[in-house]
RNA sequence: GCCCGGGUGGCGAAAUUGGUAGACGCAAGGGACUUAAAAUCCCUCGGUUCUCACGAACCGUGCCGGUUCGACUCCGGCCCCGGGCACCA
């Protein structure tokens, strides 16, 4: 039995309790199972639970749960991002060290989503600040090392200013920080790097194996930024050396009249040391180099370095200009310039009187007639023995005759960085090496793992670098035992994301990484998480778990098979955010409403990956719903479950055509939910109460067919009980403990659509007339079409149409249509 | 500049992928219950016009055109909004 009304604090307490005791969520490997690994990205602990959280946890678990009921075997875990800035901001504003100011923010966090009732298997919990989590990943990173995956350069990073730290280019957006939005400076700094680039080819071709969404792949596409080109080499033979171009248009080679080079170039280096004119030019490139969005705009400038290089085919002279507009990182940091089939080029020759010379002409044009530059593909003239071949052939057949004469080679670039991980920051993995004065740069032996971070800091003003922290970075050489110096950097934070779901399948392994419980769950079936993740860390975690089955740790080739992002919750047209002070506090609106109403609401109000506009009034809409829910059991606990099963072929017509809406919602919401469309599921299990209302009025005015109406009404409850178990799960597991189901039927799971209720004797069709909506009738289901055209010739609002006309023809679409197409 | 998404009532959105546009909900208005309020329940709710009325006609998915018996859906051309990339050779 029930109480009269709805109390969401009593009975969402009362389950989680019982889950919490039971135990109910926690899996293990089952090989007689069908598994799911249903995976939100894991939070950092901010301390507070944002509606974003919600929305994220909330679809999550709506898949996770539904999954359940179709007893899989379902694998959600929970943990926390845990290394950051913030908890070092928070170190010094309130003298707490950040561990105990992380820790308790956990607490809190995880007191949290206990509230809203996830599903989560709470004894995986993994916390990456924690040296058994971070350990692995020191001893992962040494790996990479062996493998020639890790390397130290020195490079020009982005200096974050405000975070007094390195940025990896993902990581600066809009020449700022992401997280600190200080403009980005540009500094000469020694760092560790991974080798990303060893992948990108992987990277790229494997994106079509995944069910995720085109706008992030296009974006992971794009970042990597394939393109096929060849390699040509110039010789410079006064300075005896030569100089490595790549071009996409190989094709347009012999209208190369200059060659450039960037400002860094170790060639224009050396044609400034006796040359003031091209000192103060580099100088002056160096200076003004601030945001990439200035360098779009900037006006191109050069200066001739005095040297020249031999053309490969024509073997005429080319000068070679510095330019401000040839990246070093891009290629070589040389190019080769065709003034007449380049925009940059050409303004670039007419600028600095270069010449131009034109060598594609247009497939239909005369060559005399076009406009320069000329930027697309053609035929070519003046080249000599390549004369009339269209460009793409003659890419090809150059590229040959360059392999032939050792003077280049068809090449693939990438646009893709190696990725800087190196972080100026105490609060996060220390790098596991060593430099000794004798045996150089020396890893951590394996026995020696982890290097701990020390907690025992002095929160000061401004930075707890660990380089202050004697007792951390005197250590002795592993390899000779000379007094050495431990790495003080610590690691990118997006590192400790980039494998942390594989971890959960192996938490409590602590002799090794991973065991072969991950062959049992990865790769993860299911992921969600915000789309500004597309190409930082959705881009990492795929290159580290390819690395991982290169170690032979893992034996998938992608991490997450299919991927949701889901979109932002606005207020007001505009993002959440403390400083604009329209946010709203999930605990509180729990208080007052419950859990499954904030659940409902974050589900109904908008598609997954759409974005979500609060409304404080939709709160209260989704709580009206649980409400009625609820007095809808109450009122009829007395005849649930109603176990007399009605003979339908003799039931009368409004309880049958309500088995068959019932039923078609059923479908709807099934069929929804395996598309991830799940606003509209909520809305069915709307329609499925709204059904269920009717039912009862029927009921109560028609006494003949009591049974086979208090039958249907059982049914359809136990129908939306289960429908809205994986968005309401307390008021859902409730009433199906309370009202009998459970001991009726066992445990929820999914229903079984009774395909017999989905036909109908009769079937609605509506009939146009020249494609407009005129009438509508009834015709039996299995009428043939010649009954179908008479019924609607004969119908009354038709016929009016029909006088003095001429009938061209007649379309009859199955179950939805007839058409009656008319002349005068 | 290039590459992706989107434009549907007062609002959030739906439309079985070419077949009843606006389901479901929010807001609003009206009514019932109540001494009153809250809560709850019932009705109306895209626009214009005609009709005392039952009702009917036309228009309507950013704009213009096309294909089709039929277009929110497909094609061509524009206009806005959001996102990504941006001297990438």
């Amino acid at each position: 039995m029930i109480k009269e009304n709805y109390h969401p604090q009593l009975i969402e307490t009362e389950c989680q309790q019982k889950w919490d005791n039971d135990n109910t969520y926690a899996v293990r490997e089952d090989e007689t199972k069908e598994k799911f690994y249903c995976l939100a990205m894991f939070p950092y602990p901010s301390g507070s639970l944002h509606v974003g959280h919600i929305r994220n946890y909330t679809i999550g678990d709506v898949i996770g749960r539904y999954q359940r009921l179709h007893q899989k075997n379902v694998l959600q875990p929970m943990g926390w991002d845990a290394f950051g800035l913030p908890a070092e901001n928070a170190a010094i504003q309130h003298g707490v060290s950040p561990k105990n100011w992380t820790n308790e923010n956990i607490a809190i966090m995880r007191e949290h989503l206990k509230k809203l009732g996830f599903a989560y298997d709470w004894d995986r919990e993994i916390n990456t600040s924690q040296s058994d989590y971070y350990r692995w990943e020191q001893w992962l990173f040494i790996k990479m090392y062996e493998m020639g995956l890790v390397y130290r350069k020195n490079a020009i990073v982005n200096w974050d200013p405000a975070d007094q730290t390195v940025l990896a280019n993902e990581q600066v957006v809009d020449g700022k920080g992401w997280r600190s939005g200080a403009t980005i400076e540009q500094r000469e700094i020694t760092q560790w790097f991974i080798k990303i680039t060893a992948y990108a080819e992987e990277l790229i071709t494997d994106l079509d194996k995944l069910d995720w969404p085109d706008q992030v792949k296009i974006m992971q596409r794009n970042w990597i930024g394939r393109s096929h080109g060849c390699n040509v080499i110039f010789d410079v033979p006064n300075e005896n050396t030569s100089l490595d171009v790549f071009t996409t248009r190989v094709d347009t080679l012999l209208g190369a009249t200059y060659l450039a080079i960037s400002p860094n170039h170790v060639l224009a280096q050396q044609a400034a040391k006796h040359n003031p004119d091209i000192q103060t030019f580099i100088k002056a490139c160096q200076t003004t180099k601030v945001a990439e969005a200035d360098m779009a705009t900037m006006e191109k400038k050069g200066i001739n370095s005095g040297f020249t290089a031999v053309h490969p085919i024509s073997k005429a002279t080319v000068p070679i200009w510095i330019a401000n507009y040839v990246l070093s990182d891009y290629g070589s940091g040389a190019v080769m310039a065709v003034p007449g089939h380049d925009q940059r080029d050409f303004d670039f020759a007419r600028k600095y009187n270069l010449p131009i010379k034109t060598v594609i002409k247009d497939k239909n044009d005369s060559a005399d007639s076009q406009k320069l530059p000329l930027l697309l593909d053609g035929i070519l003239i003046n080249s000599g023995d390549f004369d009339g071949l269209d460009s793409a052939e003659a890419r090809r057949v150059m590229a040959d005759y360059l392999v032939k004469n050792n003077h280049g080679s068809p090449t693939i670039h990438y646009r893709l960085h190696d990725w800087g991980v190196s972080r100026q920051r105490y609060w996060g993995t220390p790098i596991p090496f060593i430099y000794c004065q004798q045996c150089g740069i020396v890893p951590v032996p394996e026995e020696q793992l982890p290097v701990v971070l020390p907690d025992n800091v002095n929160v000061k003003d401004k930075l707890l670098p660990l380089s202050d922290i004697d007792s951390f970075y005197k250590v002795d050489c592993p390899r000779c035992g000379k007094l050495a110096r431990r790495e003080t950097d610590t690691f990118d934070t997006f590192i400790e994301s980039s494998w942390y779901y594989a971890r959960f399948a192996s938490y409590d392994q602590h002799k090794k990484i991973l065991d072969q419980r991950v062959d049992y769950w990865l790769p993860v079936d299911q992921y969600i998480g915000g789309v500004e993740h597309a190409v930082l860390h959705l881009l990492y975690a795929r290159f580290f778990n390819k690395v991982l089955r290169d170690l032979g740790l893992i034996h998938t080739d992608e991490p997450f098979k299919r991927l949701l992002t889901q979109g932002m919750v606005l207020k007001d047209g505009s993002k959440m955010s403390k400083s604009k002070g329209n946010t709203v506090s999930p605990m509180a609106l729990i208080e007052e409403y419950g859990a499954d109403t904030l659940r409902f609401f974050s589900i109904f109000t908008a598609p997954p990956e759409q974005s979500l506009e609060w409304s404080d009034s939709g709160v209260e809409g989704a709580y009206r719903f649980l409400n009625r829910v609820w007095k809808f059991a109450f009122d009829h606990q007395q005849i649930l479950p109603y176990d007399h099963k009605p003979d339908w072929s003799k039931t009368s017509a409004p309880i049958k055509k309500s088995r068959c809406v019932i039923y078609s919602l059923l479908k709807q919401a099934s069929d929804d939910l395996k598309k991830l469309q799940l606003n509209t599921v909520a809305s069915a299990c709307m329609k499925l109460l709204n059904e269920l209302q009717t039912l009862a009025n029927g009921a109560q005015k028609e006494t003949e067919q009591l049974a086979d109406y208090h039958y249907l009404i059982s049914d359809g409850l136990r129908i939306l009980l289960i429908i809205l178990q994986p968005i309401t799960p307390h008021i859902s597991d409730y009433l199906w403990q309370n009202i009998g189901y459970q001991q009726h039927y066992g445990n929820q799971s999914w229903p079984k659509i009774d395909t017999k209720a989905l036909e109908q004797d009769n079937i609605a069709l509506i009939v146009q007339v020249n494609g407009k909506l005129r009438s509508k009738i009834t015709v039996p289901a299995n009428a043939d079409n010649a009954i179908i055209e008479n019924a609607a010739k004969a119908d009354e609002k038709v016929k009016k149409y029909l006088q003095n006309k001429q009938v061209v023809k007649i379309i009859i679409v199955p179950k939805r249509l007839v058409n009656i197409v008319i002349r005068d």
